[in-house]
DNA sequence: CCGCACTATTTGTATATACAAGCATATACA
DNA sequence: TGTATATGCTTGTATATACAAATAGTGCGG
C-alpha cells in the first residue's frame, strides 16, 4: 500500500465545492428537474476524478442546504424548491404593490436629524442625544394609504440616508444596498390607530391595525429600527413553512 | 497494515451522536459558556476511543447547527445562544405560558362535529357538507383570556380529536401526534374584535386583535385549519432572523 | 402466481492516513 | 530589545478502505 499520493490538490478552491457548483448550475439550467435523479457517489468520484467521500461531501453538503434529497438505497434526488417568501422577508413594500399590477406612491411627512430619545438609542445601540436620522413616510396603493412608517436611522452606517429621494426608492431599498443585512429582529402585534396615524392612513382613531417593529443590523451594528403600521382591513402579512 | 477492525459499531444510534448529545448536554447544564473553547478533535477521538474523523464530523455538524464555533488554528468554542422563538414556529400556547412561569388553563366552548361550509371544505380539501370536527376554545394565561381558537378537523386524518381532553393538553399537541406536519400555511392581520370575540376574550368590542390563520398540512393532507385571535394589548408576535 | 432468497447498487458509518493552512508561543539571532 | 524563525497545536481537505443498511430487481421453487 502506502498511500503515495499525488500533490494534493493546490488549487484554492475545495474540489468538493467544484462539485457542488456544477450540481446546482445544472438544477438552476433546469437540466436537472425537481425529483431528477442525481449521479452516485461513485459515478462523481469517477466522473471528477475525486475519491468516494469527497463526492460524498458535495451531495451531503447540498442535502444539508435543502438543494437536494438523499435516500439510502436508492439515490440522492433534487428536492423540490422551497417556496419563496416568507414573513420575515425583507420585502420591499414598492416591489409588493407593483407585483400586485397596481401603482405604487408614497407621501414624505418627515426627514430630518434629530437626537435620539432613550428608547432610540438602545435600540439603535447608541448614546442618548446622538444625532439620529428620522423619517416618517406613508406608502400607498393606488394612492390608497397601505403603510405607515415611522424609521430612525443610525448615521454612521447610513450617513447619505437624508439626501435620498423617497419618492423614487424607499427606505429599505437604500439601506439594504449600503449595508447588508445579517440580522433582522422583527415583532407583530395588533394596535387601535391613534388620530395621527388614522389621519395619515384615512381610517378612523382607534381601527384594528397591524404594527411591525424591526430592527435591521449589519455587521457594523443595528443600522435601522422602524414602526410599520397597516390598516388592519388593507393588508394581510402570509407565510409558508416547509418541513 | 491491514487495517484489522474491531466488530464495527453495532450499537443503533452512530458514535458522532454521541458525542454531538455530549457536546449539546454539556452546554445546556451551563458547563460550558458561550465562548468557551471545547476540546479539541484528537482529544475527543482519544477521550470517546473514536478516529479524529468521527470526532470532527460530531464538531462539524454542531458547528452548522450553530452550536459551535470553529476557527483553524485556534480551535473550537461554544457559540453565542440564539435568540429563541420564531414567529412561523409552530409553538403550543399552553408551553409558552408554561415557559414564562404563569399557569395555563382553557374554556372549551364548542366541541362537535358539523357539514362544511363551502369555506371550510375548501381549506380543508374536502367536499362540501362533509363531516369535520369544529372546536372552539378559549386559552389563558394566569386565567386571563390570550388566544381564542376556532379549528376545523379533518375527521379522517385525527378520528380521536373529539376524544381528547383539551383541559389537559392543545389541540395542537394532538394534532402533531397523530400526523406529523409537514407543511404550514399562515396568514396574520389586525381585526376588530366582534361582540362574540370580545365576550370569550373579556375585551371591549371594537378592540384592536391580532388575528391568525393557520392551516396544517401532513404528508396525507389538509389536517386541520384554525383560526387564532389575540388580543392587541394582551399578546406580541416575535421573530429573529439572520442571514 | 406468489413468496423467498440472492444480488447489485446506493447511501451511511467509521477508521487510518497524509498533508495543507492558520495561529500562538517559544527560541535564536542580530 | 526587537525581529525573524522554528515548533507545536489546531482545524481543513483529501484519499483509500471496510463494513452496515436500505432498496429494487432477478430468478428459483413451490
Amino acid at each position: 500500500m502506502n498511500t503515495a499520493r499525488e500533490p494534493v490538490n493546490q488549487g484554492n478552491q475545495p474540489r468538493y465545492a467544484a462539485i457542488k457548483s456544477h450540481i446546482r448550475d445544472r438544477i438552476e439550467a433546469g437540466d436537472w428537474q425537481p425529483h431528477t435523479r442525481v449521479p452516485s457517489e461513485n459515478q462523481l468520484a469517477e466522473e471528477f476524478q475525486v475519491s468516494r467521500m469527497t463526492a460524498r461531501r458535495a451531495l451531503s453538503e447540498l442535502t444539508d442546504e435543502g438543494v437536494l434529497v438523499r435516500s439510502q438505497g436508492l439515490g440522492t434526488f433534487v428536492a423540490e424548491p422551497r417556496p419563496a417568501g416568507s414573513l420575515m422577508e425583507i420585502r420591499n413594500i414598492a416591489d409588493e404593490v407593483s407585483a400586485r399590477g397596481h401603482s405604487y406612491s408614497s407621501r414624505i411627512q418627515r426627514l430630518e436629524e434629530t437626537a435620539a430619545s432613550a428608547a432610540v438609542a438602545l435600540a439603535l445601540g447608541l448614546a442618548e442625544t446622538a444625532p439620529v436620522f428620522h423619517s416618517r413616510i406613508v406608502h400607498c396603493d393606488n394612492d390608497v394609504p397601505i403603510q405607515w412608517e415611522e424609521r430612525f436611522t443610525n448615521p454612521a452606517l447610513a450617513p447619505q440616508y437624508l439626501q435620498q429621494d423617497f419618492s423614487v426608492s424607499t427606505p429599505n431599498a437604500y439601506l439594504s444596498a449600503v449595508a447588508p443585512l445579517t440580522e433582522v429582529d422583527t415583532t407583530v402585534e395588533a394596535i387601535a390607530a391613534d388620530e395621527e396615524i388614522a389621519r395619515a392612513l384615512e381610517i378612523t382613531a382607534g381601527d384594528a391595525c397591524l404594527q411591525i417593529w424591526r430592527r435591521t443590523m449589519s455587521s457594523a451594528g443595528v443600522v435601522s429600527f422602524a414602526r410599520l403600521v397597516h390598516p388592519g382591513n388593507r393588508y394581510r402579512l402570509g407565510a409558508q413553512l416547509r418541513f
